[in-house]
DNA sequence: CTACAATCTTAACACTGATAAGATTACAGC
DNA sequence: GCTGTAATCTTATCAGTGTTAAGATTGTAG
């Protein structure tokens, strides 16, 4: 190794930083704590001075890209000036996400958030939809269900090639999710 | 190895049955060729005979799995008098299906089916609909995704204990598919 | 400056997918 | 029946993987 650098000083944040570009690029699947040790020049044992084992490290990544996508959220809302199309605009923002970075959804709704109940983004989804919906409460349950999943079920549509024109997204999503109504307010 | 079994006569069809049975119980992740044709009583090296390699072998088991979903699928519609729930109908059985089996939408949806396009249960979902929605074709396309894509979040999303109530299954997504209008015939 | 904790290396283990070389068996054609 | 060929299987063997143990190096608190 080279001189000087028995203490990599800030191995752990540069693994996450590798392991995020090969998600991103190569999908999680063939990941390995070996690879990402080789390309932060460091020897395939030391990874496990800052995480347990391989499963942890990935959940340590998988709550970054959680971070990234529920902060894109946030903003989208943020960014909503008629509150009337905030569903809309969420939609977007959350098909979006993973329209930039397909192999991430893979990474996260493979087995890896097995509780979507807590999962910040949902609950987030789910919050800004009572609100949305709040002049009919009575079924709100089932019709954030709805709207979850088809934005959801849209987002793995969207990681997939040919199926939605990904040039013209915010188009298609609109057309998409405008296409059902939602009650009295859709 | 026991006498007079050198040729086991049925290792393909054995292996592709204890796949099944494995991705069943314990998701296709930890899955291993090894373990396979030790269940079998035959060599590690024995089911590079019958399949190129892992990935062809999950292949077939993936044909096989659809074949199951197809099935389900067809029998569904061919079960249905009332036309006009024909949607409610096969989003029902989409959803029952991943219900059952879990661990199967796991394994299918993980980027072992990369063309919805082409994916049979899909063309057949995309065929009822259009046949479905026969009186307004001018946005049908993106009745179709939005239809699929929450049928499909769905299923998703009740692989996942606790979300949906899946004692009720079928009163839980009717609900969920009935909040939501689609055109005219919503 | 010293003891301790954090960090890293080296070496090893069991497990994995996969291949090559050779053994065994089924079977078609004679 | 016999024989040759193809299919099937076993026995090594390889590189790659996650993981741990033992020990070396280094930062840092006292």
């Amino acid at each position: 190794m080279k001189n000087g650098t028995y203490h990599h000083g800030n191995l752990k944040a540069e693994l996450i930083e590798k392991g995020l570009e090969y998600i991103d690029r190569y999908g999680a699947e063939s990941l390995s704590m070996r690879k990402l040790a080789d390309a932060a020049g460091v020897s395939c044992a030391a990874p496990y001075a800052h995480f347990k084992n391989k499963d942890a490290f990935l959940d340590e990544v998988q709550e970054y890209i959680t971070g990234q996508f529920l902060e894109a959220l946030t903003e989208s809302e943020k960014n909503c000036s008629d509150r009337s199309q905030l569903m809309l605009g969420l939609g977007i923002c959350y098909v979006k996400f993973f329209s930039e970075n397909p192999l991430y959804y893979r990474f996260l709704f493979n087995g890896r958030i097995n509780d979507f109940k807590t999962y910040p983004p949902f609950v987030f989804f789910e919050k800004a939809a009572e609100e949305w919906l709040d002049a009919k409460p009575a079924d709100s349950h089932y019709v954030i269900l709805a709207l979850w999943s088809m934005v959801h079920g849209l987002a793995q549509m969207v990681t997939i090639r040919g199926v939605v024109d990904t040039d013209h997204l915010e188009d298609e999503v609109g057309s998409i999710m405008r296409s059902v109504r939602i009650g009295e307010n859709g």
